[in-house]
RNA sequence: UGGGGAUUAGUGUAACGGUAGCACGACGGUCUCUGGAACCGUUAGUCAAGGUUCGAAUCCUUGAUCCCCAGCCA
């Protein structure tokens, strides 16, 4: 029995596995597989398929294996194998059933293949590629029977053995399952099982020279393992009777495939090939840019595994290919950050203060909450002295309608430690404020005005001589358009890489109990955003990495006072075109006159 | 033009013949030593047309739109 408070998954899979397992099907028992082709990292894409294949399995109490679907060796490297099982883990998932290779069934999958050739029900090709896609027909048209579909089974035979002992070259000849060449499903149209490739396998070295494809390879791989419900992408809805012949011809454990829809999210791109291209025109800084959907970019941005568990989990299971709205993701990765993050205080464009009032040599400790949302986080000291750095955003000369902070003869707060009230500015030869003179309130130490008086902002700052230096990416959407794939015939789409999506800041004024802080450490600098330690820190330097801002209710109203601006110049243009034209049509009915 | 899938507010997702709900976003507000968080409110939807039914997002019919398939990739 559920209690009414637990979620219960009601997708359409998690609904065939629970009538499988009231129905008592494979003895009711549940045993998934994720099987990604090690030639690319994984990213937010495949994150879904490992939160439905592992999480299912979990949900039932059955098994998961991961597999590497390693069949094409022109396209795998053992740094992938590599990869993508760190990238897992990182999300929290184990393979409780183990990790398998698809290259350790090669030797079965070949018996099997004999065994379909003895039966009739495949034979050798000797077709070119190209002459094997002209008989394959068209959408409208059906194939042709390849002439050497019906040589005898000792030719096939003999020739597949030799085809498997090296004796002919790649391409020369195939070995393809006879079912269908008419059929309006391409892929029962004759399906190529084998091709020859003599190529270096990172799993398998050179044992090998013939190589299964998917559709052969995949169905055997599950059986043997033990699957129950071979879960996968929609793509391969149209494979499915192929699956499903192959397994029924040989007489084995039958698993049944189940399909589901990929996901986009807006303003980036998740297919491997478009990664790739990215990463090779030098346009992101490596296939963990922080700015990429990859896992290991999402790590090294900030994002935690819980969020994008949780992410998953929220949009679902479903047949269609959705569009994710980006800030859905951003949503929960701040929803997590929120409740997690010690809380510190970092300057990102500094404004130095000077408190006139305050001892020269004199430095204040004062105590600040770590995390408001977790008492348990504590709290730690931070030094307050005489020459501070605040934000450059927090003061303005002239500072418009709603802006609260900070400005000449304006007091604020300074979080945890004093009011402060500012006389007078510096400026630079050009004008530009880069020193401000204050005076603080020794009675409000902490933060809190013993009178009762109220300010209405309060700001974030660093302790000038004990501030540490660091260098702050700042990002945004990797494109600036949504659907980033979505270009004309004659535009690239790398074009629409957005510049702004990295910011660097150097000379970032950070607080000092950051120091010796480890690569991968996540805090909120407070009233700016979540940040993650970079591995690029090293012992004299702290690079950080913006994962998110906070949200900014400030911005949207900059952005809408903007607006207000563009619309009123708008407004006064209409007036002054319309006055005009007044005076134009007037004029000759003076004339009249 | 063959075959296989899909379609619920701007986006994502529930409702499995019985009041179309939730989340994100947007907008407005309350509160606040983070203009954060939290809380409250507003906004907006069943692809279309018929049919069955007391009652249809759900069942039927027809149509529209979108996605996938002609690799010796997976």
């Amino acid at each position: 029995m559920t209690t009414p408070t637990e979620e219960k998954p009601t997708d359409f899979i998690r609904t065939i596995v629970a009538d499988d397992v009231a129905n008592n099907k494979n003895d009711a028992r549940v045993h998934t597989r994720f099987p990604p082709e090690p030639n690319g990292y994984l990213h937010i894409g495949h994150a879904k398929a490992i939160c439905i294949d592992f999480g299912i399995a979990a949900e039932f109490g059955g098994k998961c294996n991961l597999r590497m679907d390693d069949t094409n060796p022109i396209a795998e490297e053992q740094e992938f194998v590599d990869a993508i099982q760190e990238d897992i883990k990182w999300l929290g998932w184990d393979w409780t059933g183990g990790l398998f290779f698809a290259s350790d069934y090669f030797e079965q999958m070949y018996e099997f293949a004999v065994q379909l050739v003895k039966d009739g029900k495949a034979y050798v090709d000797d077709l070119s590629a190209e002459d094997i896609r002209e008989y394959r027909g068209t959408l409208n048209a059906p194939g042709k029977d390849s002439p050497f579909r019906d040589r005898p089974v000792d030719e096939s035979l003999d020739l597949f053995e030799r085809m498997k002992a090296g004796e002919f070259p790649d391409g020369s000849r195939v070995l393809r399952a006879k079912i269908d060449m008419a059929s309006p499903n391409f892929n029962m149209r004759d399906p190529v099982m084998y091709r020859i490739l003599h190529a270096e396998h990172p799993h398998r070295g050179d044992s090998w020279c013939i190589y299964p494809m998917y559709d052969w390879a995949h169905g055997i791989e599950d059986s043997l393992e033990g699957v129950t419900h071979s879960l996968c992408d929609l793509d391969f809805e149209n494979h499915r009777p192929l699956y499903d012949w192959f397994l029924d011809q040989l007489g084995v454990h039958h698993p049944q495939q189940i399909e589901f829809a990929r996901f986009n999210l807006t303003y980036t791109v998740t297919s491997k090939r478009k990664l790739k291209q990215l990463v090779e025109a030098g346009l992101v800084s490596g296939w963990d840019d922080p700015r990429l959907p990859t896992l290991r970019g999402l790590r090294r941005r900030g994002f935690t595994a819980e969020a994008i568990c949780a992410f998953m989990k929220h949009i679902g299971v479903n047949k269609f290919i959705s569009t994710v709205d980006s800030a859905l993701l951003e949503h929960f990765v701040r929803k997590d950050l929120n409740k997690t993050s010690p809380r510190v205080m970092g300057v990102l464009k500094p404004l130095k203060v000077v408190i006139d009032n305050y001892p020269e040599d004199q430095t204040d400790q004062l105590d600040a909450v770590n995390n408001p949302e977790d008492e348990a986080a504590g709290t730690r000291q931070v030094p307050f002295s005489k020459v501070i750095y605040i934000e450059q955003e927090d003061f303005m000369e002239d500072p418009p309608k709603k802006f609260f902070r900070l400005s000449v003869g304006r007091e604020v707060r300074l979080r945890y430690a004093y009011f402060i009230t500012c006389n007078s500015v510096v400026k630079d030869d050009d004008g530009n404020v880069i020193e401000l003179h204050c005076t603080y309130d020794p009675e409000t130490r902490g933060g809190d005005a013993p009178d009762g008086r109220r300010v209405k902002a309060t700001l974030h700052w660093v302790s000038a001589p004990h501030a540490l230096d660091a260098e702050i990416r700042l990002y945004d959407h990797l494109f600036t358009k949504e659907n980033p794939s979505d270009v004309g015939k004659d535009e690239n789409w790398l074009d629409g890489v957005n510049p702004e999506s990295i910011e660097v800041l150097t000379g970032c004024k950070i607080e000092p109990s950051l120091a010796g802080t480890q690569a991968g450490a996540r805090v909120q600098f407070e009233r700016q955003g979540y940040f993650c330690i970079d591995p690029d820190t090293t012992e004299d330097k702290l690079v950080i990495n913006r994962t998110l801002s906070l949200k900014d209710s400030w911005a949207k109203i900059q952005k809408q006072n903007q607006q207000k601006q563009k619309n009123q110049q708008k407004q006064q243009q209409k007036q002054k075109q319309r006055a005009q034209k007044r005076q134009q049509h007037q004029q000759p009915d003076k004339k009249k006159m």
